[in-house]
DNA sequence: TTGAGTGTACTAAGCCAACTAATACACTTA
DNA sequence: TAAGTGTATTAGTTGGCTTAGTACACTCAA
């Protein structure tokens, strides 16, 4: 389910975000559907289940799932969650593209490092940030 | 010339790091022309010399200034740093823009958060990164 | 030539925040 | 009631940051 890189130099419960993050994102986490627990994804890993927790409050304070204490914890709807992290990506990509300007990239420069235009992501239909 | 704001969760380091930069590029210091000494800054800063030299070290490594043993820290032309910058930079645009399209973001919606077409830095022809 | 000023290198130590671990508690449900 | 769950608290470890001290080689003006 999730891989550690202990090469890695970033936190061990911020792989475990971004791989939790990814998989909520591209769907191979459907809304409601239950993680495994604190214990059962710690002793996967080999790691402390305060570790997950960690993790697992981050990713709820961000939005991404819900916990009830004695059930478990679920994918929370996407909608909250993609639109809190779209406004902050898109205030550092603003800034980004603000000093890439200073430094004398031209518009068309920065447009031509977008993604092509045909492959949105899954499913939703568009909104404007 | 500098100023560090102890509250900033930042390292001295970094901040010093920072306000160069700042003042170099914004062409406050123009190439050539000499930095504080090492030991000179740290005094006027109240931090330790080897702190400065951290910072310059890196400002060298990253193209922005050229030290001379026994001369003393120069600005360095603006060219090569801006391309060492910029290359990193762009990468950086690139991951955020992938990022933001995956989450549901127009290629439209991203063009608008890019800053006007107008305003270029300060001089300097335009190339494509 | 000499001495002051410069960058550079190295080692050691203290501090502190981040990270991880261990343990205990409270809740839910079969 | 018991097993499984999230939650809270405390403690220990680690690594980065900073400081301190010392030493060396270079440049340049007196």
């Amino acid at each position: 389910m999730i891989s550690l890189n202990y090469r890695d130099s970033r936190p061990i419960y911020e792989q475990v975000k971004d791989g939790l993050r990814r998989l909520i994102v591209s769907g191979a986490l459907r809304p409601d559907e239950k993680l495994p627990s604190v214990r059962a994804l710690a002793t996967q890993l080999a790691i402390n289940p305060n570790t997950i927790q960690r993790a697992y409050l981050e990713l709820e304070s961000e939005g991404y799932i819900y916990s009830v204490a004695g059930r478990g914890s679920f994918v929370e709807e996407r909608t909250a969650a993609d639109k809190a992290r779209r406004a902050q990506l898109s205030e550092q990509f603003r800034a980004l593209a603000q000093e890439l300007t200073a430094l004398g990239a031209t518009r068309e420069s920065l447009i031509a490092l977008l993604p092509p235009a045909g492959d949105a992501g899954d499913d939703k239909k568009e909104e404007t940030t």
